[in-house]
RNA sequence: GGGCCUGUAGCUCAGUCGGUUAGAGCACUGUGCUGAUAACGCAGGGGUCACUGGUUCGAGUCCAGUCAGGCCCA
């Protein structure tokens, strides 16, 4: 058996759909699964990716890691479980959804049904996990996947009979139910595959998680002033607002008049960017340490901050100074005072009900309070509070026990008792506050205004702050001392407190990641968990109709034993709404009906409660404990410290008080090659199906790996281009390289009797040629690093290492060993070379395997299986190769970097002299520093032949070669002298080097005088460079110096035209498109003497480099492949033909 | 305003324990080699290591501050 031809053309593209084919025909995922079952466990945790869209590049990078760490660990003999997930439940579903169905607001998704809607929710998840499923396949990304087609089937399904009874076939068997429970069965045991959280299990153990926070007491219904999005009409979160949220907008702010009550004549002045929360201004604040000043400006008296003055129209007069806490308590007019909801006693919020101890009505309660937060940067000193439409205000009517107007209903309409305003939408009212302003006389200008304002993170509406009703876990105090300090009973009454123990407990790679969590978990605020919604978690809180108290439902068992009513309506239904909306419990206090509280749940729920849900911790607390903690778990850095680590930290810790994960491996961004964030309007965009298919994965993938994780990716076409070039053609080229010339021998590994499939190239080949030697010394070498950085995440310095190892494979291993290949006679270095690099380039595939998946298993297919009737079936199923320390011989490293260090410096001494390599030369002058490897026979050999030189010679005392430049050596003589060494060194430099040198040399101390007292430094203390002297055919660096003899006699010059006469017909060779074996007939012709006597002298040469049989002299015939060339400026003709 | 990260060649990035002349790849220029050819080698030009101060015999590296960019939180 040989090898099969390597085309000369490969379309890796091409290539990598043959291989997802052969993996697919051959169950290739299953057999390596099958062949680790039972080993020790590695747990990968996968944070799951939002079934809502096709993936995008940035995710292949993720995923390229999470493939990587995954293959590796198999390699290493581990049990994985594979197990990829998908989140599903959410607002970023339903505005999808909205938008396929054409809807504009809540009530539309009303009037279409919840059912309904909720199944097309289902459904659009179903399909995009098909979509994301088979690009992740694409990518090479080895996962218990499921049948996509059998998912586009049930998103089928669900639309059109939901209740319909299927048999679906799961890994121990058929599973029969209806879609609506298959579905909400994907990814449990019995059916396998990915894990969706809209699933039974997810959205129940998310049951029992809140359960238990509620019996702690951490969980409670607050009222609070949130940001809210009018077009989705809900609370947005603090998780979701803070990055995704802010844009830059420009508003219309308004600086406004409040006349002041006990001070006729005098007003406040006021400015906000937000007009119409002034409908429902209760107070102005002032910075107590501010200084306030009184102006007259436009005939009219203004109190405004001194720092303020600038935004004043016209010219002033400074009147009067105080600070502001002499102004607290003042009171003054609103501007909106004639409206109902001002006048009511107690504050106007009919949709919300809250207490601040509050009996004044607004009109009753304006006044001047202090506020430290106050600052002068920006408006007038003087801002205008608003309870019931700032998050800052609302706290601040708590603490003034200020009464509360809240405007806006649920779409952002302003309610009863706002007079004219009443039913307007929030964001038309500006200019008709403006003209009201105006009427009433106490409007003062308006002007543009650019600030980053808060947007809906889903549809980018802008956010208005409304007064809310929601549910939320709280996160517990923050003590006002360092942590070591918080005692027990302390911690046991806050949550933060105990995330925060967890985390310490987590490796966070890289390690930056740690303080970041901490931080967001020191300033993170209660968790508000509810969302006024339909697509999503139903949240298990039943609130009496009676008394208002309500009941935490821990799961499916206590639903149903509890039920007084409705049980009949949810039977058969998956945990969603509507159906689990018609369960009616009964009151425990009073024994009133129970329903269950319209809202659904905050999606990072669903992500966080997986280390539980998806490892059975319900239902199978042993197989639980089995996976528990992940080992490693990875997502990108940004964003995750706020949302899917501190979930999934948050709800390990309130459920089991520990760490899910002993590792969190971060990366950072991705971004467009310019730079920029990728966006499709930029059109800096790449779709993550056509980078796989323009570039191909295997170049995507090793440029994601090769990447610092903690910088920010751009990612590109060129960069792209750049990985192919410099890494995966010349890996194929070398592949080629060997095949090509094993099958003109003939030669193919032999089959030892111990062969194992997990290892195949074999323990390392006894080899004796130095080349061998040191490439495999090298490989060893590098596969040994490769697996420490492996083990520790860091892909980047394998890839570093592997890509160094390939540069000395390419361009020094086979490029001195074509000669040992394509030589004539069968002797033993030849077979060495072939096992060599044979043995070598198996091992290498197998170390890049889990890196680019998909040429390394073409490789494998034609060096291993073609030749080994054992080998497993795909590269894949093979073990890590392990690095055979014995082989290393570091002084034969050191040596043979010397040997290339004196080859690069020997071409740049030609190129100098600009002597090209063709001509041989006579000599080459080496001189080495003191301590430095010295060269071996052989190494000698290969450099004399690398530069073309007929001798090498070293030089110990190499003046004509070199000068020598004398240091003292720093790490020694620094902390020995201290503040003396610059006159040390200054001393040492006045010595003449050459005596330095010769006592050096000499092992003998050298004695200086330094400040009247005499110094001596020992031969070890002193470092002696040398630096080329003059002359041009030199070339040096810190210790190496080389020295070319550029003088060309005859005999060299006849030797240089002879191989420059070989070249020429080897590329004629080429031209002509002869095989690389064919022998040939040459004929040549010319009338230049000295080039003919050339010909005759060398002739033998010249017939055994070109596979020549006959050299003819004389005209070609003109059959043969000629061409006409200028020598040296000698003209001569030649001809070749096949033999 | 607070926390974290980053700032090194035209571009993308390395730079170990603080040590003498700060590197690589790309791009550019020159040149060489060639059965790796969708290449490759060698050389060259290109640097205020963001800035200021400090510690130290010695700072790209450690410390403090400033500036700029990014992320997170107010």
């Amino acid at each position: 058996m040989t090898f099969k031809p390597v085309p000369t053309n490969v379309d890796f593209i091409q290539q990598e759909y043959e291989v997802l084919d052969f993996w697919k025909e051959t169950d290739a995922f299953e057999k390596m699964r099958q062949r680790h079952k039972g080993q020790p466990h590695w747990s990968f945790i996968d944070g799951p990716i939002t079934a809502n869209n096709p993936m995008g590049v940035h995710h292949g990078w993720g995923r390229t890691y999470k493939d990587l760490y995954n293959r590796y660990w198999t390699m290493r003999g581990r049990e994985l479980r594979y197990q990829n997930g998908f989140d599903c439940q959410g607002l970023w579903v339903e505005v999808n959804v909205e938008k396929e169905l054409g809807f504009q607001s809540k009530r539309d998704i009303e009037a279409y049904g919840l059912d309904p809607f909720v199944r097309r929710c289902k459904a659009r998840v179903l399909k995009y996990a098909s979509i994301q499923t088979e690009q992740s396949i694409r990518l090479g990304y080895w996962m218990d996947w499921n049948d996509t087609d059998q998912l586009r089937w049930l998103a089928q399904l669900i639309l059109e009979d939901p209740q319909r009874v299927i048999t679906v076939e799961g890994p121990e068997g058929p599973v029969t139910d209806t879609v609506e429970q298959i579905v909400g069965r994907l990814g449990l045991p019995e059916l396998g595959g990915s894990y969706f959280t809209f699933s039974n299990e997810n959205n129940y153990m998310i049951w029992t998680f809140l359960k238990k926070v509620w019996e702690k007491g951490w969980l409670y219904r607050g009222v609070d002033v949130m940001p809210w999005c009018p077009r989705c009409a809900t609370a947005i979160s603090q998780h979701e607002i803070v990055t995704d949220g802010y844009q830059e907008l420009t508003h219309r702010s308004v600086t406004l008049l409040f006349p002041l009550r006990n001070r006729p004549g005098e007003y406040l002045l006021v400015w906000t960017t937000t007009p119409w929360t002034l409908s429902s201004n209760v107070a102005a604040a002032v910075g107590p340490e501010i200084t306030y000043v009184l102006v007259e400006n436009q005939g009219k008296k203004l109190w405004l901050s001194k720092g303020a003055l600038h935004m004043l129209q016209g010219e002033y007069k400074v009147l009067e100074e105080r600070k502001g806490e002499e102004l607290v308590g003042w009171t003054y007019d609103g501007p909106f005072d004639d409206l109902p909801a001002a006048q009511t006693p107690g504050g106007w919020h009919p949709q919300v009900q809250v207490d601040t101890g509050a009996k004044q009505s607004a009109v009753e309660a304006h006044r001047i309070i202090p506020w430290e937060e106050v600052g002068e940067a920006e408006g007038t000193g003087i801002v205008h509070i608003a309870p019931g439409c700032g998050a800052e205000d609302f706290q601040l009517s708590k603490e003034h026990h200020l009464p509360i107007l809240a405007p806006l209903d649920e779409d952002s309409n302003f309610v009863e008792g706002y007079g004219w305003l009443t039913g307007k939408y929030v964001a038309d009212v500006a200019d008709a506050i403006f003209k009201d302003l105006e009427k009433k006389g106490i409007l003062y200008k308006v002007e543009p205004y650019t600030h980053r304002y808060p947007t809906c993170w889903r549809c980018s509406t802008e956010l208005v702050f409304r007064l809310v009703d929601e549910w939320f876990i709280d996160m517990g105090p923050v003590y006002d001392k360092p942590r070591e300090e918080v005692t027990p009973e302390e911690k046991e009454r806050s949550l933060r407190y105990q995330i925060m123990d967890v985390v310490d407990n987590i490796r966070w790679i890289p390690e930056f990641g740690y303080k970041r969590e901490i931080d967001w978990l020191m300033n993170m605020h209660d968790w508000m968990i509810s969302k006024k919604r339909y697509w999503g978690l139903a949240l298990p809180f039943w609130v009496c109709d009676e008394c208002g108290h309500y009941h935490v439902v821990g799961d499916e068992h206590e639903l149903k034993e509890r039920a007084v009513a409705g049980w009949e309506g949810f039977d058969g239904h998956t945990p969603h709404r509507p159906y689990v909306d018609n369960i009616v419990l009964k009151c425990d206090k009073c024994g009133g009906e129970m329903h269950r509280i319209p809202d659904v749940g905050n999606p990072w729920l669903d992500a966080g409660i997986v280390s539980f849900s998806t490892l059975q911790y319900r239902t199978n607390r042993e197989y639980w404990r089995q996976w528990y903690p992940a080992d490693w778990i990875s997502e990108s850095f940004p964003g995750q410290f706020r949302n899917w680590f501190y979930s999934l930290f948050a709800m390990a810790t309130v459920i089991d008080r520990s760490n899910p994960t002993k590792q969190v491996f971060g990366y950072a961004t991705l971004l467009a090659e310019d730079g920029r964030e990728m966006h499709k309007s930029w059109g800096n965009a790449i779709e993550f199906n056509e980078a796989a298919d323009r570039m191909g994965v295997d170049v995507m993938r090793w440029l994601y790996c090769n990447h610092k994780p903690e910088n920010n990716l751009r990612f590109g076409y060129h960069r792209a281009d750049e990985v192919r070039r410099r890494f995966l053609i010349p890996f194929w080229n070398v592949y080629n390289f060997l095949v090509t010339y094993a099958r003109l021998d003939g030669w193919t590994p032999s089959v030892p009797e111990d062969f194992d499939p997990a290892h195949p190239e074999g323990p390392t080949p006894a080899v004796s040629n130095p080349l061998d030697r040191w490439i495999l010394a090298r490989l060893n070498d590098v596969l040994a690093r490769t697996t420490v950085a492996l083990e520790n995440s860091d892909s980047y310095t394998a890839t570093l290492a592997i890509e160094a190892l390939l540069d000395d494979l390419t361009n020094w291993y086979v490029r001195r060993s074509r000669r040992r290949f394509w030589k004539g006679e069968q002797d033993q270095d030849k077979a060495d070379a072939y096992i060599t690099l044979y043995h070598l380039l198996v091992k290498f595939i197998r170390m890049l395997a889990p890196f680019t998946p998909f040429v390394t298993e073409v490789m494998y297919q034609n060096l291993v299986r073609g030749v080994f009737d054992d080998a497993f079936e795909s590269v894949h199923h093979t073990d890590w190769p392990v690095a055979d320390e014995s082989i290393i011989d570091q002084q034969l490293l050191d040596r043979m970097a010397l040997a290339r260090r004196i080859t690069s410096l020997g071409l740049a001494a030609r190129s100098n002299a600009n002597l090209r390599v063709r001509q041989p030369l006579r000599k080459l002058y080496v001189h080495v520093g003191e301590g430095w490897a010295d060269l071996t026979p052989e190494l000698l050999d290969i450099v004399r032949d690398e530069l073309n030189v007929k001798a090498i010679e070293f030089v110990s005392d190499p003046e004509t070669l070199v000068s020598y430049r004398i240091l003292p050596n720093n790490r020694l003589l620094g902390p020995k002298f201290g503040k003396l060494f610059p006159k040390v060194r200054a001393a040492l430099a006045a010595l003449p080097p050459e005596e330095v040198v010769a006592k050096v040399n000499a092992g003998e101390p050298v004695v200086l005088e330094v400040e009247g007292q005499t110094v001596e430094l020992s031969p070890d203390e002193i470092l002696v460079q040398t630096q080329p002297a003059e002359g041009l055919a030199v070339a040096a660096d810190k210790v190496i110096t080389v020295g070319i003899d550029t003088e060309i006699t005859p005999e060299l010059r006849a030797e240089g035209l002879a191989r420059e006469v070989v070249r020429r017909i080897q590329s004629m060779r080429k031209n002509a498109d002869f095989d690389i074996a064919d022998h040939i007939r040459t004929w040549w012709a010319t009338e230049d003497e000295e080039l003919a006597e050339v010909m005759d002298a060398w002739s033998e040469y010249i017939r055994s480099e070109t596979l020549t049989d006959e050299l003819i002299t004389g005209e070609p015939p003109a059959d043969a492949h000629i061409e006409r060339h200028k020598i040296d400026g000698k003209q001569v003709i030649l001809g070749v033909q096949r033999a």
